[in-house]
DNA sequence: AAACTGAACATTTTGTTGATTGTTCATTAT
DNA sequence: ATAATGAACAATCAACAAAATGTTCAGTTT
């Protein structure tokens, strides 16, 4: 059982090797096998399908994501300033990711398209913790009272969506973003209604 | 002179027939010279390209549209209404477009790809209304003052991106649509921050 | 001279074939 | 019995040829 784990592992870095280098659709379940000097068909015996390995390739990276987002949430900075943090965070990451390493927006298109439950999922998570910095908030009265965080938190993505995914705009230019990711949150915090 | 701008608006009724019912790549030049009874190097007396037959086309749209987003803008409602109401119009629209007559997503693809310009230019008059609305509310009251408008619209345009192109986001549900941009309206009006 | 044509050209798209790839499973090794 | 193999199968991809398309222009018509 444990024996399993471990060569689940070391495909899941075999994979991750190749997908780093030569993308998703490059890489092959023939070759992972032969670098682990295994048959390909040995593989399905620790992955149903080449998607999953993939998925669990996320899935690992997630563990490093979830962590950079836990350390936003829980420093000890004001509500605000750690609700700022968070989407600079995300924006900056994103695009560096899909800047620098093409490669890993090609493996992260086919998880999105093949697995929309996976990326829906990944919202919810980061939804957990937008709630918690909106819960602080509200508790030492930096936020307005609201009577549904998740919701509340799900309007928050909404409005940022497009920092999230910029390259789906054309929109290739990250000082351009920065900018409007800036005033995009100063309208989000004072509201549009006079007060 | 007359006779030319007379036989261009015949091109570009043949020509918008064709992308109605083929869509854009399946309409061919030829095609466009054979319906008027005219060579294709005639057309090309007229339109330096195919592509920029598609933005006449879309251009002439566009008075229609305006059209609606003016009866919107210049409305007796309040200017908090009239802003929902704004967004509503654009995402019902947006969204019909694209369900019901795929043919007009591939026109519209083709022309953001292939003339950026066309797009920026087109959101930047949505702001021109948008400031309106924005000025009117901040007259009576209603919107709190702000020091520089055309910035101003442009943060709600980053706010409500999602509503503008729903179908990038594999996000095909208008009911689910129509809730989200509701709810992301209200935050926009009342603002995280407590009063 | 101005309006128009349609053949010519370069570029894209389409269709087709053979090779490659993901996946399965009967068989072998341990 | 369990673990692993690699040949076999269907689906996908890649590469090339053929066809179609956007665009131009020398030449014709008006």
């Amino acid at each position: 059982m444990d024996d399993k784990a471990e060569t689940r592992d070391r495909i899941l870095e075999a994979a991750g090797r190749r997908f780093d280098h030569y993308g998703y659709n490059k890489t092959t379940m023939s070759e992972i096998a032969a670098d682990l000097k295994m048959s390909t068909g040995n593989l399905y015996r620790f992955y149903p399908s080449k998607l999953d390995i993939a998925e669990a390739f996320a899935r690992a990276h997630e563990v490093e994501e979830d962590a950079i987002m836990e350390g936003i949430v829980d420093s000890d900075s004001p509500a605000e300033v750690r609700m700022r943090e968070f989407h600079r965070t995300v924006l900056e990451r994103t695009f560096n990711m899909i800047d620098q390493n093409k490669k890993l927006f090609e493996l992260a298109q086919a998880i999105t398209q093949e697995r929309p439950a996976y990326s829906n999922r990944r919202l919810a998570v980061e939804r957990v913790y937008l709630a918690k910095i909106l819960k602080d908030g509200i508790e030492d009265g930096t936020f307005a009272p609201c009577d549904n965080l998740d919701e509340l938190a799900e309007m928050i993505q909404c409005a940022t969506m497009k920092f999230r995914f910029p390259q789906l705009y054309n929109c290739f230019r990250i000082d351009m973003l920065r900018r409007e990711l800036e005033g995009t949150m100063d309208l989000l915090y004072r509201g549009l209604l006079k007060r």
